[in-house]
RNA sequence: GGGCGAAUGGCGGAACUGGUAGACGCGUUGGACUCAAAAUCCAAUAGUAGCAAUACUGUGAGAGUUCGAUUCUCUCUUUGCCCA
């Protein structure tokens, strides 16, 4: 038996591909387009086998299309700045560019290995300056159209390290570096306007059909719509205050209101900055973090003023007013009105610091008497205690009966609310794309003339520093324009606003006068398929979704708002964990199976701790190189067993054992072809065989079918069907007019997963057509002789072979001839007849 | 606490629009080949009873709709993800 020699046939293939440039794409508009693009990768070192799923479904489908006669763009290039480069280059003195670039040549020769159908030409890096140069360009452009601006806005600071720390880094109120306590500190930050769109936003989810509806769901809870009421609270007290005014989704809980809370930001705030109590209770404030789950677990505490809130429905009550932790300055308007009965963190305040606890909605099942007690109730009922709102039911009638009255006392208006809030883009840290903004003498900003960018980064500086490296790079910071001075915005740009438009910049990558040509956007955008992780199911995709909107706001000039047309999220690639007797993660290829039990490979053969499977991650080292895998097996076993276990959407156990069985099955298909070849090449060929057709036929309906519905799995278990079926079609069959032919096709429908050996097959039987998807004829399948179910009393008894559209009287004559049917039929009286065409018979007695 | 999803043999999973449950693969068992092993090939493989034909049970649990439910409805359990 001759072996498959993948690495021969595969390296000969890429380079085929490479030569004649199969994959690189033009507009052509005889041709209808279809853009497939996968989330790009960042550059961290090695390709994981995370990255093999992806692209591998991606590339499944872009062959699939191409074969298809689409005219398909499918590129690939690199989210290249962020952290781990400048981390990395601290901690080994290297330049982060270079860390970088070295990653993603390594990383560019593994995909390569994989085969994938990609147009290299098109790579793109965000890290290059003629990538960052548009993304400067943008920015100003977005500034231009009022859609950036800066604020001082909370930051979680880390002391030690000087640098601000994203909220993912604080772990346990700590730095994930430094491990110092974070604070929170004031810093003035650029901010892109993302909440301007939060109504259309929202509203485009509804076009996107294909999206997955969690992912939808995701971004409606995040854009978290609110519909409430603005109340303009009367203040008293020794302060110059008349009105404060907060938003609340229920005001039909106003009777139960016992205190007025603000945040320590609130303008109240400037008539206590000499009041040192005040300013201590702040600086408590300032430890607790700014996430919204800090502040739920978190204790709540207040500090008192002198002022009082009146109760714009019963303006005889006034109550206090406090400074609360729990209140932040950017939801509402950094005041809340405190309801204890009803909402929790209301109750929690009201227990601690004595206040009233009024209940004002009773649970359905519940009488008039219900109180409040141990807890808050926040759920729907009915209204009482609240003298006109009384018995209105909570919270859909009550709300809107409440704003009505207090629109019409002229004390509060509607008002729709979102959770969404605007998008902090500025980093201070070096390896990032350079804000393009320059500060005068007085400090203000100014954005930098459009014709001296791009804003290039400095190289060979020093990164040990404290704080951010580019602070303190006086020759690239002091700048001189018109024989005035000015500073550099020091700060860099969030690396997802990189990867905000990278999509747009595929269709037009070389491009030197703008981030991309309108022809060209016009003809590939939408994309039609993006293809990544669930876990940006949120933020990257929305800033993409906002970023759209944004380059196209006021000159409304693309023919598409949307830039992803179809969403689909795969699942996470997992493996078994193992530990030693001292809870020392071990990686898989520390261990061994024997007899069954997992053990160390070493001499002593110690038993391993089996644990459950996760996903596959450097720190718990289940991982498995995939360059070794593709090395062993070959780049098409790869792909094949990647998608063979379980739907793309799931997540996927890494098996070797599984890997091999897909290695086998190649050589036993690369056996079969040699079988098949031999039949054809050798034989007089001259019966048609109807069977074959139609298993041929058959076979391009399921894997075209599956294809569309991304059910790969089971394509790979087609796939498997269909080898079990060949070879034992090919023992008994001789003289095969249409074995080539059939062979061919079933070849092609392997194609888009094991696309090195469909190719050398093919070519080895001397293919020299243009490779198409085939077609399959309906009428064949129309024509088919079909399993009848037959069942008594709704229980199958039987199986019939029949003809197809066979009616419901003459099946039943032969059901009836049938021994076992008989049986069941003789003694028994028949009352009713179920006849599903095609499929079954149901027969009803009184048995 | 809220939202969304999932649950099918020893394991991963399949099942069109309510119509043969368990395709395909892994594993296991038996057999062939071999001095032996690996590799390869053949066969069996949801459970129970039976030599067998076959019968009964069976898609997390319980109810409901239906001639018929893995699929639809309700309640519950477990579990995953997201938000808090």
């Amino acid at each position: 038996m001759e072996r498959y020699n993948f690495k021969e046939f595969e390296d000969k293939w890429q380079k085929i591909w490479e030569k004649n440039k199969v994959f690189q794409t033009k507009i052509d508009k005889s041709k209808e387009k279809f853009y497939c693009l996968e989330m790009f990768p960042y550059p961290s070192g090695k390709i994981h086998m995370g990255h093999v799923r992806n692209y591998t479904i991606g590339d499944v489908l872009s062959r699939y299309k191409k074969l298809k006669g689409f005219n398909v763009l499918h590129p690939m290039g690199w989210d290249a700045f962020g952290m781990p480069a400048e981390n990395a280059a601290r901690e080994n003195k290297l330049d982060p560019k270079d860390w970088t670039n070295k990653n993603i040549n390594t990383m560019k020769n593994q995909l390569k290995k994989l085969g994938l159908s990609i147009d290299w030409d098109r790579e793109i890096s965000t890290c290059n300056e003629d990538y960052y140069k548009h993304q400067q360009i943008f920015f100003l452009e977005l500034l231009e159209k009022g859609l950036v601006y800066r604020k001082e806005n909370y930051v979680n600071w880390d002391p030690v390290d000087e640098t601000v720390l994203a909220n993912e880094q604080v772990i346990d109120g700590k730095g994930w570096r430094s491990g110092a306590l974070v604070e929170r500190k004031k810093l003035s930050q650029w901010f892109f306007n993302i909440s301007k769109f939060s109504q259309d936003l929202l509203d485009g989810l509804e076009e996107l059909e294909t999206w997955p509806n969690k992912v939808k769901t995701m971004q409606k809870n995040w854009i978290g719509k609110s519909f409430g009421c603005e109340i303009n609270f009367e203040i008293e007290g020794n302060l110059p205050i008349k009105n404060i005014k907060c938003f609340t989704t229920r005001p039909d809980t106003l009777f139960g209101f016992s205190f007025l809370a603000l945040s320590v930001d609130h303008e109240v705030s400037k008539f206590y900055n000499n009041n040192e109590e005040f300013l201590k209770f702040k600086e408590e404030c300032s430890k607790t973090g700014t996430t919204e789950e800090a502040i739920a677990v978190g204790e709540k505490i207040g500090f008192k003023t002198d002022l009082f809130a009146k109760n714009p429905l019963r303006p005889e009550q006034k109550v206090p007013v406090y400074f609360a932790n729990f209140v932040l300055m950017d939801y509402g308007f950094g005041a809340v009105f405190g309801c204890p009965g009803h909402d929790q963190r209301d109750f929690d305040f009201a227990k601690k610091y004595n206040l009233e606890i009024k209940t004002v909605v009773r649970p359905h099942e519940e009488n008039e008497n219900f109180t409040v007690y141990e807890e808050a109730y926040s759920g729907p009922g009915i209204i009482i205690n609240s003298e006109f709102l009384n018995g209105f039911k909570a919270p859909d009638d009550s709300v809107i009966k409440t704003i009505n009255i207090l629109e019409k006392k002229n004390l509060g208006k509607k008002k729709i609310n979102y959770r969404l809030k605007d998008w902090g883009v500025s980093r201070q840290r070096y390896w990032g794309c350079p804000i393009p903004i320059i500060y005068d003498e007085n400090g203000d900003a100014k954005p930098l003339p459009k014709e001296m960018l791009p804003v290039k980064l400095p190289e060979n500086i020093e990164l040990s520093v404290k704080g951010n490296p580019l602070d303190n790079e006086k020759n690239w910071k002091e700048i001189t324009i018109d024989g005035k001075k000015y500073t550099r915005e020091t700060d860099t740009l969030d690396t997802f606003v990189c990867s905000s438009w990278y999509y747009l910049r595929f269709c037009s990558p070389r491009e030197k006068s703008y981030g991309f040509k309108k022809e060209e956007i016009d003809y590939w955008m939408p994309v039609d398929q993006y293809i990544g992780g669930v876990e940006h199911a949120i933020l990257h995709l929305l800033y993409s979704r906002f970023f759209m909107r944004a380059i196209n706001y006021e000159n409304k000039n693309f023919k598409i708002k949307e830039p992803f047309e179809s969403l689909f999220t795969q699942g996470m690639v997992c493996h078994e964990t193992y530990k030693d007797e001292n809870n020392n993660w071990l990686s898989p290829d520390e261990v061994e199976k024997v007899n069954n039990e997992i053990v160390l490979k070493n001499d002593n053969k110690k038993l391993v701790k089996v644990g459950p499977s996760e996903s596959m991650s450097k720190s718990k080292k289940n991982v498995v190189d995939p360059e070794y895998i593709i090395n062993n097996y070959g780049a098409d076993s790869v792909r094949l067993f990647i998608l063979s276990d379980s739907p793309p959407e799931k997540d996927v156990q890494w098996s070797e054992q599984g890997m091999v069985s897909s290695y086998k099955f190649i050589q036993k298909l690369w056996n079969m072809h040699n079988q098949i070849k031999k039949k054809i090449l050798d034989e007089e060929n001259h019966h048609l065989d109807e069977d074959l057709e139609k298993y041929t036929n058959n076979l391009i309906a399921k894997i075209t079918n599956n294809l569309e519905k991304f059910n790969y799995n089971v394509i790979v278990a087609n796939m498997y069907e269909t080898y079990n079926y060949l070879i034992n079609f090919i023992k008994d069959k001789q003289d095969l007019k249409n074995l080539e032919e059939n062979y061919k096709k079933i070849l092609v429908c392997f194609l888009p997963v094991i696309p090195h050996f469909s190719n050398e097959c093919l070519s080895d039987l001397n293919t020299n057509e243009e490779i198409k998807w085939p077609d399959y004829d309906k009428s064949i399948l129309d024509n088919e002789e079909v399993k009848f179910v037959i069942q008594i009393n709704g229980r199958k008894r039987a199986i019939l072979n029949v003809k197809k559209d066979i009616s419901e009287n003459e099946l039943l004559k032969l059901a009836k001839d049938n021994n076992i049917i008989d049986k069941y039929l003789s003694n028994a009286k028949i009352n009713k007849v179920i006849f599903v065409q095609n499929r079954l018979i149901n027969i009803l007695t009184n048995e």
